[in-house]
DNA sequence: ACAGTTAGGAACCGATTGGTACAAATCACA
DNA sequence: TGTGATTTGTACCAATCGGTTCCTAACTGT
């Protein structure tokens, strides 16, 4: 009944992800997003209610595609030890800036930048954040090595561990040198066979 | 033999210091900056050289003032152990966001932030982290627990220390809960019986 | 084919960005 | 008391910011 959108409101908002996970959110100007989604001006108002409103979407859907895996790398399988899990994901991040990935984590750069400010964003990376956390407590819930700790440790582990990570994905976008985040990262294994 | 100029550089450096701190560097306007420094436009070009350079002093006087003092915690004295020194500074992060300290660290926003596309910057901010890096590796070598480490881990160690710093304070910055950044530091102190 | 509805895209908006130009004010020295 | 040197502050600059307006193009249901 009326003129069909010529795209499509997913791939555009990936599009943008992309965008922002480069540039990071004060840093993505409208112009960079329209160019990167392939969309016009007047396309993005009528589809999008503007900057922010389309960086919460970005952050939901990095939530999905970004944390969640994440989340369920450190969550199961059962047949991987727990502690196992958490060595993964975190040689995952090293090998990621490796390969020249060197975005770092989107929620992590709006950790840094707009969430000092911007209480709607605050609040949307500590639900992330506290999603990675949970996942590490449930790694650490299913390591032989640490299964046996009091719930209040491994609460605080669980803590320190998704601090770690937000340093690492900091550090990555840096520039810093790769030798420090694999170092980083090998201390990380280390500790498998000291905190018990 | 002219007019004196009617402020002092340093001090001028010193307030610019604490506009970057909170804004960061992108989001500190030159406007914000000529109120907080308590200067008006013409003399600020006249005695700095624009909005990078003054913010490369910045980074050099931060590295005197808060990273310089950090690594001489790290350093000594040697009537404390090492590993207590590094304890001793983790309580004082969170301590200092206890008392409603929320600006984190500018060396680890600028990480987050402008790092990533300015060469300089990054470079400044390597070196900054790296002098942090050195003091975590000092201390632990005047640590009764880790003091045997082989030199390997140690410097591992070190390495993941300044990740979970730089974590830390960017947390602080996101303004997340003042328990998680308090367990976190709470499992850096167990680490202490564990990791040796 | 037409009416109704929506998307697309360019022109435009005021506000703000970092930076420059220049005249007036203020000093030291002769 | 000039005179030369330098700072100061204002006016101004082009560029860019995110956002709005509005006309045209394109499609659907009748």
């Amino acid at each position: 009944m009326a003129r069909p959108r010529e795209f499509e409101i997913e791939v555009a908002t990936q599009k943008a992800m992309n965008v922002f996970w480069e540039y990071g959110y004060g840093g993505a100007s409208l112009p960079a997003l329209l160019t990167g989604m392939g969309i016009a001006r007047g396309s993005f108002y009528k589809a999008f209610e503007g900057k922010k409103p389309l960086f919460m979407s970005v952050l939901n859907l990095y939530d999905k595609e970004a944390i969640a895996p994440a989340v369920t790398l450190l969550s199961g399988p059962d047949s991987l030890d727990g502690w196992d899990r958490i060595k993964l994901l975190f040689n995952l991040v090293s090998g990621a800036a490796a390969k020249g990935d060197r975005r770092g984590c989107l929620v992590c750069t709006a950790a840094a930048g707009p969430a000092a400010y911007d209480a709607d964003i605050a609040r949307a990376v500590a639900q992330a954040l506290d999603k990675m956390r949970k996942g590490f407590e449930t790694a650490l819930g299913a390591s032989a090595a640490h299964s046996s700790m009091n719930e209040k440790n491994q609460r605080a582990f669980a803590d320190m561990l998704t601090a770690q990570y937000v340093g690492l994905r900091i550090l990555a976008r840096s520039q810093a040198p790769l030798a420090t985040l694999e170092r980083s990262v090998s201390a990380i294994d280390n500790l498998s066979d000291m905190v018990t």
